[in-house]
Formats: C-alpha cells, structure tokens, sequence
DNA sequence: CCTAGTCACTTGCACTTTGCAAGTGTGTGG
DNA sequence: CCACACACTTGCAAAGTGCAAGTGACTAGG
C-alpha cells in the first residue's frame, strides 16, 4: 500500500523522528507517557539523585530499563547527568527547570490516584510536588 | 478463545491484579499510563463517543488497540459503555465522573507540552479541560 | 434477491519493548 | 590477593504494539 510507503518516507525525513501528532497532551507523552519516566521524575523530585537510589523504589526497576531511561530523559532535557566523584567515576541525576515543571502532572496524577484508588497514598516528601 | 478467558477470569477474580507499590502515582498510571488511554479521555473530554470517532483522531490508534484500551478503561470505571441503537447495535462511550477527573491530568500534561516542545497546539474545543 | 457499503470489531503475524538474570568494569578496604 | 560495592551492559524469553486483512450485523440501491 502507497500509504504505508509515504508515512515511512516522511518519517525518514524529519528530523523529529516520531511525532504522532502537534497535540501537547501527545507530544508530552511521546517523551514521558510510559510506565517508568514519570516514577523517576517523581523520585527525583523526593530528593533521590543516583542509580542506586532509584533501584531502592518499591516498584522495582529492571536496571537496563533504568538505564535506558535515564538516557533518554536527559537527551529530552528532563533532567541532566554530572559526576559527583572521580576514583571511580560516579554520576547522579537531577532535574532540569523543565523537569521540575513535571511537578504539576505529578501532583495531578497522585490526586486522581488518592481520590480513585482504594489503597493509595502520597508516599512523597511533603511539599515536594508543590513548587 | 482460552487464554483471554482466562486473563478475563484471573481480572475477574483478583481485584487488584498488578500493583507496583502503594504509591498513588505508580498506581494512576498502571491504570492510564501508556501510550494511548489519555488520548481516548482526551478525544472524550472533547466530545468525542464513537469507535469511529476515536480512529479519526491524527495519532492513529491501530483498531485492535482501541478496543482493548476501551475494554480496560471500562473495567477501571473510567469511561462506560451503552448501547445507542438497536439493529445493528451500536454501542458509544462516555466518561464517568471519575474519568472526568483525568481532566486535572491532562491539563497539566497539555500545559507541559505546550512550555516546553516546540510546536505542539492545544487543539481541544475550549474549555473542555476545565471542570 | 443480490451486491456494495458501513460500523465495530477480531484475528494473524511481524516487529518492538519489557523484564529477569547474569555478567562487566572500575574502583576501595582488609 | 580477595571480597565487595556501584553503575551499568548483555542475553534472551515473554509481553505488548501496530499494520493489514477478515468477520458479522445490518442497510440502502438496483
């Protein structure tokens, strides 16, 4: 089908590699509608910064998805990547002014939670999602 | 066929199937945190109600994805089924008071998108997101 | 009555993503 | 030299996604 040829076609052209559409609500979640990028930015936002504070969260991480994660939220401009030791070399993470902005879908996302969900709780630093 | 009888009867049977952890958040998007299920609240929230409908929005839902977002937000009590007419049946959806909720949710990804990715539009009918 | 068309799905299958376990590299302390 | 810790990377099976095609119920046209 011609269809399917063009779409490819144009995909392979743009530079923005897969942008389904200019709505806002789609483009955020084409960069953090999975399972596991909006946890992070939440654990960020409770005042964890490294690889091994992340793995602690009672959701369970697989550490290859950790990684793949945190690479991509950091070329999104989410967060930012700066070693904190040399001897050996060890990194932490934290949010960029763009990343802390997510605090808004956060909240947004635990009050639904609260309110819709039997069983639920705001485990969070208190204050932390409010800017 | 058996196994989605079966993934029905274990849904049916255990009430709360996968829960990650007891986080609001974890849990909100266990429920909507995929690629697709805010977009079907989205489409709702402006009005939208038919299969058909939702396949002409620009992102594309493939149709096999469709129904099985619509089975699950209907399990969830986010949106509910009801027939329009009779021979041939036809069935619409719509939001339920707790699907109306997401709207705080989307609002805020809406506002995210907007600030910070280049080229996105809030394309909603006006005032759709505010309760 | 036969054919074409619409709507709302379902099915098949290739491809992609996820998740568990195990391994790797670079260092420190004993 | 050995054990250990941290921050990853790799392998691979399982699950999820997406495209295309098919199905069933019905309706309107010739």
């Amino acid at each position: 089908m011609q269809v399917t040829n063009m779409k490819t076609t144009i995909r392979a052209r743009n530079p923005e590699p897969l942008r389904r559409s200019i709505c806002a609500v789609a483009n955020t979640l084409d960069r953090v509608g999975d399972k596991w990028s909006l946890l992070l930015v939440r654990d960020m936002l409770a005042g964890k910064t490294t690889y091994g504070q992340f793995l602690e969260s009672p959701e369970g991480i697989p550490t290859n998805i950790l990684a793949d994660r945190l690479k991509r939220l950091e070329q999104f401009g989410i967060i930012t990547r700066s070693a904190y030791q040399e001897h050996p070399v060890r990194y932490d993470y934290s949010l960029t002014a763009e990343g802390r902005q997510l605090g808004g879908v956060l909240r947004a996302l635990a009050d639904w939670g609260l309110e819709n969900i039997a069983g639920t709780k705001k485990e969070m630093v208190p204050g932390s999602f409010v800017k």
